[in-house]
DNA sequence: CGTTGAACATAACAGCGTTATAGTTAATCA
DNA sequence: TGATTAACTATAACGCTGTTATGTTCAACG
């Protein structure tokens, strides 16, 4: 990799980590990155092509995180383990969470490089949500269902951020959403238990 | 209401229903509007005064869909006509839901009064949602359980603005949707019924 | 009638993403 | 070696953003 890219995305990640979208100006990168302000502009695709790294980057820590390769827990803990990294990642990263799921500048929109990289991950989710489901389930059933975990649990994530999360503990709030998610997940391994003929 | 004040309020919505948080510029607002750009200012607290207005009206739409009145049905359809109302809302109203939910430009942050109108929201919420747990149930419980269905609908309203979304039918996102919350309400009415002594 | 105050238009400020222009440096090739 | 080419650089500008300072107009009130 060329030295001045490198060092234009190290700067962008830093100003992404410390001060989310608003701190990530083209001149701020440029400064920080020791390069003029043209430079974002022949190495990336501008603004547009740093957001892209950026959400690249996001959900490779996603994947990474719900990429288990497990046989010694019950697909209902792997699950559970998925949704925890899941959590912690929205945490940790929390500017590139934002941009993932469109909740930083409106401006954005990702490449279809950026979107094949989200849907690699969300195949992944699929593949580990649908351990709790009969093999023989057909590929838009086990879809639908990892639909309703990521909603769940994005759901949880997105509402931390919201004004109305004053009113519950915010230590809590990954709890919560662990919590909501056996349940979900119970409901479901019950409902097929009974589908299931024996 | 003082006229200028009326029309400036008019033109913001409109603009902000036809294109978003980006077509919502001060200079257009004004534009619209027949006043100067300074009359934002002086009619209201600039743009943060222009979207705290549009926040609180986009949480008075999604109150008044989940402030129902109704002893015909059961709690569960209750419940169940309530998001029903909440998924019109986010489709007819997105740039407003975008709005409330941080998913719009970041530069926002909602006012004491905007904050008020969104846990009256979360308030009535609470109400509804509660309607299937017993009665003795204490409020952190019952605030718990509408957390579980706001951020099940939320999470599929906000992914179906995402990348993702494409792998999925748009017409049945809603359905998929409130059969979600069907099954995770079920799963919580037959918990309880466990747990009630008879 | 004179004064006061509110709304007005114009223009400016700093910042944004982006690009045109022009200067500098390094490598390649005859 | 000397000339050409490509890639870097800085500077400045364009049109946009939110915001504000500066005057100006005009209607209401004592």
């Amino acid at each position: 990799m060329n030295d001045a890219k490198s060092k234009i995305l190290q700067a962008a990640s830093e100003l992404f980590l410390e001060g989310g979208t608003p701190a990530l100006s083209v001149r701020a990168i440029s400064k920080r990155a020791g390069v003029s302000t043209i430079g974002i502009y022949s190495h990336f695709n501008g603004k547009q092509g740093i957001l892209d790294e950026l959400y690249i980057e996001g959900f490779e820590k996603v994947f990474s995180e719900i990429d288990i390769i497990d046989t010694k827990h019950s697909p209902r803990e792997v699950i559970l383990q998925g949704v925890k990294g899941y959590l912690k990642v929205a945490d940790q990263y929390e500017a590139h969470y934002r941009l993932i799921f469109g909740e930083s500048d409106s401006g954005y929109a990702p490449s279809e490089e950026a979107r094949v990289m989200a849907e690699k991950a969300f195949s992944k989710l699929v593949d580990i949500s649908s351990l709790i489901l009969p093999v023989e389930t057909e590929a838009a059933k086990k879809q639908r269902f990892a639909l309703e975990i990521w909603a769940l649990v994005h759901g949880y994530v997105s509402l931390k951020h919201h004004a109305i999360a004053t009113l519950i503990n915010p230590l809590e709030w990954n709890e919560l959403a662990l919590s909501a998610v056996a349940t979900h997940i119970d409901a479901v391994i019950s409902k097929y238990a009974l589908s299931i003929p024996r």
